[in-house]
Order: structure tokens, then sequence, then C-alpha cells
DNA sequence: CATCTTTGGACAACTTCAGTCCAAAGGTAA
DNA sequence: TTACCTTTGGACTGAAGTTGTCCAAAGATG
């Protein structure tokens, strides 16, 4: 899964890939058209349901499609926050690893 | 400043240690009583002034304060959605490098 | 008890967002 | 040009979430 794309490039990439439509993916997956579209354009966010069923219509590892979305949302989220975005996500990595640990006890 | 608190965990520490209470925080910031402790106890969010604010009031450095509070925001996040929690910063952080570079050029 | 601090529930005002519908724009082929 | 299908995006509604405020209960302290 390439990490260069938005998560809309990459369902985008993989539709195109096999000559299907908007409506036609729309349709298998029972959503709107114009709702698919927009999510191919990160303009809406895609729920989990729609993730999972994507993953199985495709034959994708849907864990793989789930991170490409997260770490979509993530890093635009710091990246326009503030331009201290390498050291929130560092910081942030560092207190993930101390609340599992938490957790666990 | 200590990584393993939360925003609200840090900044009450900072006020104990002055032995101040709540409202004379609040009033230095000209907020609610209510809602610095709500702040402190993280059910509300910080606004950037806020931040600012407190950080002037208790000379500390307001970078490491919105660092603090924007990596809390993202650890929880990505701890509650899933429990690719790390993979999904990782990958963050592939992105943010990734896309600025694309800005510069 | 009296007084101050801290905590949290309730609420209105507001913002944000998803999902839908529709129409315009873009392509393509006859 | 016309007909037809796809893609794009504007506009809107209702749902969900958030913020800041007020108030009262609960906790401390003397």
């Amino acid at each position: 899964m390439n990490i260069e794309k938005t998560f809309g490039e990459t369902i985008k990439k993989l539709r195109e890939e096999k000559f299907l439509t908007l409506r036609e993916v729309a349709e298998s997956l029972c959503i709107d058209t114009s709702m698919l579209g927009k999510i191919e354009k990160n303009n809406r966010k895609p729920t989990k349901a729609f993730i999972e069923k994507f993953a199985r219509l495709f034959k994708v590892n849907g864990k793989d499609l789930t991170i490409a979305f997260l770490s979509d949302t993530v890093a635009y989220q710091v990246l326009d926050e503030e331009d201290y975005a390498s050291e929130v996500l560092k910081v942030a990595e560092k207190k993930v690893k101390y609340l599992k640990t938490q957790k666990k006890s």
C-alpha cells in the first residue's frame, strides 16, 4: 500500500485498475455514487463499515486500508494545526506506548 | 515537560506547585473557574488563546505546552480508534515528511 | 458550623459532519 | 450536434458533538 497516497487516491486507484465506474462500485457497496466520489476526493470520511466492505470487494487487507485512512486523518490534522507536526507525532507515540503499558497493569 | 502526563495533569501540576486555586488562576486568565477545572480534567479542550495565556502566566514555553496538548489529542484519538495505534502514527509520520517535501516544491 | 475549593450535571448556542438529491460539467461515440 | 453515461460539486437537512456558562453538590479546612 502506497504511503504517499491519500486514502481517497488509494481507493480510486483500486477502482480504476479494475476499470469500474463510481456508479458500479457504489452500487456494490450500497452507497450513493456522489458519496463514493467524495470519499475518493477526501471530502467525506469513510465509515468503518465502508472500509470493511470496500476491502472485501477489492480483496485487499482491511487492516492496511484502515491504517491508510487513520494515518491520513492524523497526518493532515497535525499538518494544518501547527508547524510542530513531527514533534507532536513523536510525543504522541511515546504517550501511546506509555498508555499501553499502563493499560496492562 | 513530562511526557507521561496528560495536558490536564501538566497544567494542574504547574498550578499546584505555586499553591494557587482554580479560582485564582481562572481569574487571571479571565475564564470560568469550572472551565479551568474541566480543562485540567481533560473534559474540555483548551483554545490556542488559553494555552498562550497560560504559558505566559506560568512562564513556561508555549511551544512545549502546545505540543503537550496536541500530542494528547492525537494519542487518545488513535488509542481508542483501533489497536493499530503505533502503526498509524508511524505511517502518519512518513506522510507528514512526504507532504512537507511536497510543499516546498 | 461557616467558608472556600473542587467537581460535575444540565443546558442553550453553536459548529461540524454525514448522507442525499440534484444539476452542471466532462467524455465519448454515433 | 445529439444522446448518453460518468464525474464533480453545490445546497440542504438532520444528527452528533462541542463549547462555555450557571448552578448545586461534595470535599476540605479551620
